[in-house]
DNA sequence: GCTTAGTTTCAAAAGTTATTGAAATTTCTA
DNA sequence: TAGAAATTTCAATAACTTTTGAAACTAAGC
């Protein structure tokens, strides 16, 4: 057995167990990462061969990954056999599972805490003040993570900024740990203190500043 | 029925339908998302009754909620009783939680990613560069995501800085978006550039001057 | 229009996960 | 220490999800 089909058992494997994060079942997900993993297009037999599975599944399956838009089917020329070929660019890809799975589970999700923490201002009994607070709290949470899906899926200057931030920021402190990992001392590491989602949400002017800051080069640059 | 218990039977449905999110059934999280809208902790009893569900599946749930510290047993005086009191602090939950299963399961799939890809390089096919590169693609993807994801984890000066930046740029779109709603051209968005992941990641000395003009005026602040 | 290659559909079967309830176990009190 | 309150465990059962394979259907070629 060739290193690229080794690799490709381990893949499909792996996609398969990750298919529900994309929202697909495992066997939907194994054939995209199947597909993605080879160099040309393949027909339902060569899928059925590739992954060991029946006619039935594979057409089931491929039907959903023709709604998701993450394969293409193509007409195989002189034959009547239709040959499906996955989309690759996977940034692509990914942007439009997290845009549709936002749209139809997540933000539902913020619109019903949205929903549910005024009706329990108005029962003025403990226990609804306990539990709004606590729902107040998770609307902070989720609303942090809807910011960052939302510049991911729309990008612009600010938001990119904020991203080169994280990375710069992810990678800063990889490069602490690699050094305070090397000395007789290495236990003893500089904890940050941890972030606060109040704190982040906060509008605050010095982040102004650093954007303009930020601006203001990239004038100077072009 | 009150109005607390309207909310509560909704939010436990939600968490419940949620719970593969967290790594959990369910089951388990519906009874964590139930003693989350109370006040006071409840015991095997309590829940039984509060949930509808048998004496056993309680018992399983609450250990599993225990091994992810998410509630903690109290004893009763005066009883042989066994309350479960919930972990209330949201952020320190969820960022417990994504820490074990970033470590469990995300981590894994990085670390799998990186050394697929150089066992293919030694493969000389066009079949194996196209994989590769596709392999290289979601390497880049799932470090950006991993990038965030420690900055969540751990804070620190810049992360921060860049997490406020994110907020700020969603809450500029957010107020973009209601502004050009309101006129006779209502349908026409500016379309920002989508973001590269390769951009994002590339190293870029801008991105220090807003650093630097952002760690000035936090001295100039304190 | 007929034939047939190729695909889709769906009920039955298989596989997986979740729940139950009673036996087993633990722990506390008198 | 015995008894019983309370919990845990686990095999059986139930519920849910996935897969199969053959009947039904579609579409292309002659």
């Amino acid at each position: 057995m060739s290193e690229v089909e080794t690799v490709r058992q381990a893949f499909v494997q792996l996609w398969g167990s990750m298919g529900h994060f994309w929202g697909i079942s495992p066997t939907t997900a194994r054939i995209y990462s199947w597909l993605l993993s080879r160099s040309e297009p393949a027909d339902t037999d060569e899928i059925m061969e590739g992954l060991e599975m029946s006619r039935g599944a594979v057409s089931m399956a491929c039907r959903e990954l023709r709604e998701w838009q993450l394969i293409f089917p193509e007409k195989v020329s002189g034959s009547r056999r239709v040959a499906y070929r996955p989309a690759t660019d996977l940034e692509k890809v990914i942007r439009n599972i997290v845009e549709i799975r936002k749209r139809r589970e997540w933000d539902p999700i913020l619109e019903s805490l949205r929903e549910w923490i005024p009706r329990l201002e108005s029962d003025g009994s403990p226990e609804a003040a306990v539990f709004r607070q606590r729902l107040e709290d998770l609307e902070s949470l989720i609303a942090l993570t809807d910011s960052i899906v939302k510049v991911f899926l729309r990008g612009g200057v600010v938001g990119k900024l904020g991203l080169k931030m994280l990375v710069k920021a992810a990678r800063d402190d990889a490069a602490l740990d690699v050094s305070s990992g090397s000395g007789p001392g290495a236990e003893v590491k500089i904890q940050p203190e941890a972030l606060r989602i109040s704190d982040i949400q906060q509008h605050d002017s010095l982040v102004a500043r650093a954007e303009s800051a930020y601006r203001k080069a990239l004038e100077e640059s072009s």
